[in-house]
DNA sequence: ATTGTATATTGCAATATTACGATTAAAGAA
DNA sequence: TTCTTTAATCGTAATATTGCAATATACAAT
C-alpha cells in the first residue's frame, strides 16, 4: 500500500514518526549537519557541498522548510537558509522523550 | 527513482538516517514504547495492542530486529519480543550526537 | 528590454514502503 | 498423528519516495 495508518496512532506518535522520517535521508542529516557548521547562511552551496542536482536539493530543503526545522530568507537572486534554532529545540524535546526512555517491568526474558 | 544515493554520504550520516528511518513510521514507534513499558515479552499482543494485521507486524518487528534494536526469544509456540538495551544505548549516541549539534558560526542571517 | 544567476516547480521513471490475504512453519496439546 | 496456536513468509496491490531533466520564476545587472 505505501500508505500509513496515522489514525490508529497516537498525536505524539505520529509526531515523532513525522521529525524521524525527515532525518531518515542521508541528504537531509548531511544538510542539517553543513547548516549547523555554516550556519551564515549559505545556499545553493548545498548542491555542490552535497552532490545531487538542484532540484533534488530544493526538494529536501521543502520538506525541512515544512517541518519548520529550517527557515529561508531571500537574499538577492539567492537564498540564505538556517536552523530554526527554537522548532530544532522543540523537535529534540519530543525526540529525546521518545528516545530516553527507560524499561519499566524488569522482568526480562531475553 | 526512490532509491537513495548512499555512496555518497558518510557512513555517519547513513547509519543516522538508518536509525531515524526505523523510527519514521508510528507504527514501530508505538511497538519500541510497548516493549518499553511491557519488558515482560509481550509477542503477538502487538497485534492487538497496536491494531495492524499480523503480517503487517511482522514485518515492523523484523525490520527493527535487523537493526537490532530489538531481541526476541522462542518460548513455546510464542516469541518473546524486547529492547536490546546495550544496542539502543548505542544507537542513542549516535543521534544525541547529531540532534545535540549546536551552530558553529553564529553570524545569522535569519 | 535582455541577459545571467539562483532557486523552485513540474513531470516522470525507477524503486521503496506499507498493508494484508493466503500460505507455511514450528511447536505444544489432544 | 492430527489439531491448534503463533508467528514468519510470500505475493501482490496501492501509495510514497527519490532523483533529475526540463521548465518556470524571480531578481540583478547590463
Amino acid at each position: 500500500m505505501g500508505i500509513t495508518k496515522t489514525e490508529i496512532f497516537t498525536e505524539q506518535q505520529n509526531q515523532i514518526a513525522n521529525f524521524a522520517k525527515a532525518f531518515g535521508h542521508p541528504a537531509r542529516v548531511a544538510i542539517l549537519q553543513h547548516l549547523f557548521k555554516i550556519n551564515a547562511c549559505i545556499c545553493g552551496d548545498l548542491v555542490i557541498e552535497i552532490g545531487l542536482a538542484q532540484p533534488t536539493i530544493s526538494q529536501h530543503l521543502k520538506e525541512l522548510k515544512t517541518l519548520g526545522l529550517i527557515k529561508g530568507n531571500i537574499e538577492g537572486t539567492s537564498i540564505c537558509y538556517c536552523i530554526h534554532q527554537e522548532s530544532w529545540t522543540a523537535m529534540k524535546t519530543v525526540m529525546n522523550q521518545f528516545l530516553d526512555q527507560d524499561i519499566e517491568n524488569k522482568t526480562n526474558c531475553c
